[in-house]
DNA sequence: AAAATTGTACGAAAAAAATCGTATGTGCAA
DNA sequence: TTGCACATACGATTTTTTTCGTACAATTTT
């Protein structure tokens, strides 16, 4: 059974995928550019992580750097998977009609999705 | 700015939005086919989204009948538009994309779907 | 009519998340 | 060497969500 990160927890790894290794202060700084949050704040969410067993660290000198356990694409894939359950009814479809609908995307993607599309249809 | 309802709110939404108008009674019941809740926890669950504005409710006898407020795809949109946001950097068609790949779509969706991206490439 | 059933209200507690203050240790600079 | 800067640990509190027991009223059954 996986794990689901709540949307705390989702902004710091956003940042570690994004940024690699990283220290506490680098975390808290990146989340206190956006929001007001105090570093204490920041270290305990890290520390219960990695209780949780969501993050390694190792230790720096005096501090830790922290790495995310799981992976970027899985986690997408995870919390996507259960919002098409359980607020699409499991239609996948759905949410493509309405990801498509509502958020612009570009000429490019759009044919990147067409592409897709005629290969799901080839393969089935 | 949406309020967010929890994963337990959806499931009473996911109901009201199939069944209609309803009484706490009916929604227990479809909750408790699934899984193992007392009945004054939806009860009292009810009342609470009630109390946030989520229901709205009628008398009947000596009983209440409950109505979402909030629409289904208006909902769905609100949901999905944070995974975007919050999982996936704003990329819609990311989001597409692991939606196709990882999920069964029948042949139907999918033309359903292409004439969708043909219809969005037109009017860009 | 008495008893069982079924409904709401309400308080409280349990569980999960988020926040922060204080203590404490270590390295570095004045 | 004294003190400031900065790191973790940890406990406590606050907030949100979930759960349920108990009280009480109305209706239905026996």
């Amino acid at each position: 059974m996986y794990i689901k990160p709540t949307d705390s927890e989702l902004e710091i790894l956003n940042y570690l995928w994004q940024a690699g290794p990283s220290t506490v202060r680098a975390v808290h700084d990146y989340l206190a550019a956006t929001k007001d949050v105090g570093y204490t704040t920041t270290l305990k969410l890290m520390q219960i992580m990695h209780d949780k067993g969501l993050l390694y660290r190792t230790e720096q000198g005096r501090s830790h750097i922290y790495v995310a356990l799981l992976g970027k694409e899985e986690t997408q894939q995870n919390l996507l998977g259960r919002l098409v359950q359980t607020a699409f009814q499991g239609s996948a479809a759905q949410v493509v009609m309405q990801a498509l609908g509502n958020h612009t995307t570009s000429k490019e993607e759009l044919d990147e999705i067409r592409e897709l599309l005629n290969n799901l249809e080839n393969n089935s």
